[in-house]
DNA sequence: TCAATGACGTATC
DNA sequence: CGATACGCCATTG
């Protein structure tokens, strides 16, 4: 568990319900520009539960864990849960896309 | 070393 | 909307 890792986590950990953010926008957050990858990695290899990796999608609103995966329906259950509306895998991205607050943008750069 | 591999993103067709 | 092609980058064998 690295230094990034954590950084990723830690913005994670402050999407609220019912809102989601993609891959590229937690890197971004996290200060790793085109780390997209980085988020996806760091969330598979996390076992915390209480950090809601399940708000994390892709770029297009579509949930990314491969649908064979338990994972996948899990995601999915844990979203509409929230009150999240989702059109299959895909989520709408105009309704629960995360806007972090400035607030919580300085709360970053202050990590 | 080096090629292959992703829970990615963007551009193009 | 679906399909393909690249770029990206840490990790893996």
């Amino acid at each position: 568990m690295n230094k990034s890792y954590q950084k990723i986590l830690s913005v994670v950990s402050l999407i609220p319900p019912s809102c989601v953010a993609s891959y590229g926008q937690i890197a971004d957050l996290a200060g790793l520009p085109r780390g997209a990858r980085m988020v996806s990695k760091a969330l598979k290899a996390n076992r915390d539960d209480s950090i809601p990796w399940h708000r994390v999608v892709n770029s297009q609103g579509r949930i990314s864990i491969p649908a064979s995966e338990p994972s996948f329906r899990l995601q999915m259950s844990l979203l509409r849960e929230e009150g999240v509306e989702l059109k299959g895998s895909k989520v709408n991205l105009t309704k629960h896309h995360w806007q972090p607050s400035l607030d919580t943008l300085l709360f970053e750069l202050s990590f």
